[in-house]
DNA sequence: GATTGAAATGGCAGCGCTGTCATCGCGTCT
DNA sequence: AGACGCGATGACAGCGCTGCCATTTCAATC
């Protein structure tokens, strides 16, 4: 706002010069390092404000070795988990210095390009890997990178990383549907045939764990594949369903993303939530609150903040943060969408659990 | 996959050693450059390959001024607009060899850190600004900047930049329930105490246009605010339109969020939609079909593939670009949370336009 | 009063690239 | 046969910083 015109940006020279002192002390003022005197400080500071100097990261970088900078390789950015979880990281790595350098490889070609030329190698000091399946290649690849990785929303042996104990709350989402009294309960897992996303299974096995636990037969026809964004196949796997000899009473989806069109396509055929059905998500998508949808709420952006704080950890002490591994809580929000069982299907093996007050809750007005 | 240990990253050096060429012409190679003979070239493709060589923009940026870099300005991460717009963006910013530094900036103290310490400033070749409501000193700091500017979704004059034409979107929203036969049209606008999220009143224009031009007159009790994200105000908003003396059959929220409430809202106090009111959103947001809601949809991917043109147009040629404007269309989906007015109110001037076949649809069953 | 050391600052090389100019062959033209 | 031009390559400075070491100043100490 003051002084004579800046026009491509001034240097740490001209700063120094307007000062009236040497770069080297215009460095370690604007790096605020040791010894400094006061008076210096001061005039340094008012003339690089006048010359809104602002330091070139690539000359530094140049002689540090740092860039200063994260990349983040994410296998999309519409979605709303990642958007979340980049929500909570930018800040975070904002407040540690770091800026944000954001890769979306979603097509294969991209991917291709993308492990052929490294573009975040020299470029950015950690890298952070989001929900990416990632090819053993592909591992091995960014082993190579010589550059700190952290794992978000997904881990890997020996890797810094922040996820959820994913089978922990599936358990007991399928627990608390248990608790309402349902004893047929399906399982929706999304298909993911460009093998994108990543997914350990866990999800499924805590489904599955809990109902050996309460006593009740595996039957793999209450599992199905979805198609993982819009698309008819969902409506085949209710059709499947609801034509079992003894349909579900319960459906457990590993994401918000198919309750929501569950939740659809059960209006769309009369089937009342949760009078006849009740639906169970997993993600705490921001619009479970207004569908009314209960969910196993992740703490998305807390997975960000947690991945910024790894990030800045591994990349000024690797030794300690190597392998350091973040396990985040997720919590039942249960909402409108799940509500007690009908009613005993014939051969239902007794009640117990059924008046488990636990989870229990009201029904919908 | 081949050779050596790479520990830190091959710098071009070694490429030239092993290649047994000069570091100019691993240079010219990798560049695409001029005059490199086939059997050099290849030897020296070969050698970057086997040593995993990448560049460091780092190096090259101080020399060419350019960091190959772009900064995106967003005033969230994870509202569904600016996930989309970024979508587009990625991968269209990659295609042109441009890395994408996120800068999200939601509260006022990192607004403040942002406009003081510049730090896209010479780390960047470009900044686009997404959706984000510029102060007058703001936008002259960013002015200041030497550096070109691209908004997105929201303009400036003699500045380039990407977005809708949200007159005449909202006109022809409204034109859409004039033609269903509704006369009393409600218009729900989001407050913005905080005076992030640009905008130019441009829908509340385009919907009194609509009505203006249909001979209705103005009623300001049709126009309510309400707050931004999840909160109670809707709720109150929903109560004032209920409770006039002439209610309203329609409502026309200028953002899908508010829509996907408001049909919660009705759904809770039993006001069917679209039978007693129907629901006109504007975005296209990827939840819009599931919910079956009828929108405005603006083309949120194509603004950030546009917007990634433009960056790379201001690049490289800003005497043509600076000033470049891209108008994109927006496009009624007309879906089952509209439909035919409910009956004339007392008063109703006649039923001019009511017949009209153009936007009218079915009836839901 | 000479010596010491800490505080404050300056000087200078060099990080890894690219732009420019110089150099080297070698076929072509007069 | 000598001059010329062009394609292909190398040499070298320098981009804007930081790290290291040298230098200066001045108060404290013997």
């Amino acid at each position: 706002m003051v002084g004579e015109a800046v026009a491509k940006g001034a240097t740490l020279a001209d700063v120094a010069r307007r000062a009236g002192v040497s770069p080297s002390t215009v460095s370690r003022t604007l790096r605020g390092l040791s010894t400094v005197s006061p008076e210096t400080r001061a005039r340094v500071e008012e003339a690089a404000r006048e010359l809104s100097f602002a330091i070139s990261r690539s000359a530094s970088s140049l002689v540090t070795g740092r860039t200063g900078r994260v990349a983040v390789l994410v296998p999309n950015l519409d979605a709303w988990f990642l958007g979340a979880a980049l929500a909570g990281m930018a800040p975070a790595l904002n407040a540690a210095g770091l800026d944000m350098l954001v890769y979306s490889v979603t097509t294969a070609e991209q991917r291709a390009q993308f492990f052929d030329r490294l573009p975040a190698r020299r470029n950015a000091d950690a890298l952070l890997v989001v929900s990416f399946a990632l090819s053993p290649e592909e591992r091995a690849r960014l082993d190579d990178l010589g550059m700190p990785l952290v794992f978000v929303s997904q881990h890997e042996q020996g890797r810094a990383g922040v996820y959820v104990d994913d089978v922990e709350a599936a358990r007991r989402g399928t627990r608390y549907l248990l608790n309402l009294g349902h004893r047929r309960i399906a399982y929706l897992e999304p298909a993911d045939p460009s093998g994108f996303a990543w997914s350990s299974r866990a999800r499924l096995d805590g489904y599955r764990a809990a109902l050996a636990e309460a006593g009740i037969k595996r039957d793999d026809d209450l599992v199905r594949q979805v198609a993982d964004w819009q698309g008819p196949s969902l409506d085949a796997a209710v059709g499947r369903l609801l034509s079992l000899a003894e349909p579900p009473t319960a459906i457990f989806a590993e994401t918000d993303d198919i309750a929501f069109r569950l939740l659809t396509v059960l209006r769309g055929v009369n089937v009342p939530v949760p009078q006849r059905m009740s639906i169970l998500g997993f993600d705490g998508h921001a619009m479970a609150e207004p569908w009314d949808l209960s969910t196993m709420a992740q703490p998305a952006r807390r997975l960000g903040e947690a991945a910024a704080e790894l990030a800045h950890g591994v990349i000024h002490d690797p030794e300690a943060y190597r392998e350091r591994h973040v396990v985040l809580p997720v919590e039942l929000v249960p909402r409108g969408s799940t509500g007690p069982a009908p009613g005993p299907w014939p051969g239902d093996r007794a009640g117990e659990g059924a008046g488990n007050g636990d989870g229990v809750q009201e029904r919908r007005v």
